[in-house]
DNA sequence: ATGGGGGCCTGCCGGC
DNA sequence: TGCCGGCAGGCCCCCA
């Protein structure tokens, strides 16, 4: 489920809890989500300290003070729940467990952190932090769209002489990491790019524009998660997913937003994926 | 190497 | 109310 923006979010939801502190117990209901858990997960993680969090692409990676790494992966459905330790309001107890609560890190600072994942698409790993960024998830992975090395040269470099739609180039995780279908899709709309244009096809212009939009679009959303972040970690201490208003994403059948297109958001299927689009501003 | 399709899982929603 | 098909924001693997 969750893009970067949302994964962002969760880590800077979880900085508080996690970071500094140490797990005082993990508890692992089943043997794995996608695949297996590493071989003794629970005791590995257990009396780690979390020195670190950080995110690549959309995985979160905890560093711990035994100098291995957790990496977490939300797949589709995946969610962390905090719960036993509320902004300023007195609550301690936790909730009862709930179906596809597969991994529990109670935290010495009283807090505990759920792992629920209903669809099992999501992961968790162990590795050795020095070698973390080797990890089979990691290591052929693209730029960060926020950082420095993902530029116009790089992109230019990268879509040239492919054949593939845009839509699918941007959905590869090895040209850039960390965009999903929804922000493929507002990027694409931003960008009054056609999502079947084919990505060779680009004009340089256009591939010198993607690169700024790509970035406010996450930066945005990231901005949008963060403030919704302070009203949504309550109740059920959820983190994670905001209401977020998209301009063509689910849209399929309603007015295009552009002020005076007229147009009707359309749909089409790309490598088994939906696309929105309008197919009058995008061309 | 590239591009396309299948498969993994469960939950939800709309149509009948 | 229930059943059923279709769909879901990810990712890996296999095949031509």
């Amino acid at each position: 489920m969750p893009e970067l923006p949302e994964v962002e979010t969760v880590r800077r939801g979880l900085v508080p809890v996690m970071e500094g502190r140490v797990i005082t117990q993990a508890a692992v209901n089943r043997e794995g989500l996608r695949w297996p858990f590493p071989a003794g997960m629970a005791g590995r993680l257990s009396g780690a300290r979390v020195t670190a969090l950080r995110r690549r692409s959309k995985y979160i990676l905890a560093d711990l003070s035994t100098d291995e790494t957790l990496l977490i992966h939300l797949g589709m459905s995946g969610r962390m729940l905090i719960s036993g330790q509320m902004l300023g309001t007195f609550h301690h107890d936790h909730p009862a467990p709930k179906k596809h609560d597969h991994v529990v890190l109670d935290m010495d600072g009283g807090a505990r952190i759920t792992f629920n994942d209903a669809r099992r698409f999501g992961a968790m790993d162990l590795m050795p932090t020095a070698t973390a960024e080797s990890h089979p998830l990691l290591s052929s992975l693209g730029p960060e769209p926020l950082g420095n090395t993902f530029d116009e040269p790089y992109l230019a470099a990268r879509l040239k002489g492919r054949n593939t739609p845009i839509k699918s180039a941007l959905l590869d995780q090895h040209i850039v990491a960390g965009l999903g279908n929804i922000y493929v899709c507002e990027t694409l709309y931003r960008a009054r790019i056609a999502p079947q244009t084919k990505a060779g096809n680009l004009r340089a212009g256009q591939v010198a524009a993607l690169v700024p939009i790509i970035r406010e679009v996450l930066a945005e959303a990231i901005e949008a998660g963060g403030s919704s972040l302070r009203d949504f970690r309550q109740a059920d201490g959820e983190l994670g997913y905001f209401q977020h208003s998209f301009q063509v994403y689910d849209r399929e059948g309603k007015p295009c937003v552009t002020l005076g297109c007229g147009a009707t958001v359309g749909r089409i299927v790309q490598s088994g994926r939906s696309s929105f689009y309008c197919p009058v501003c995008q061309r």
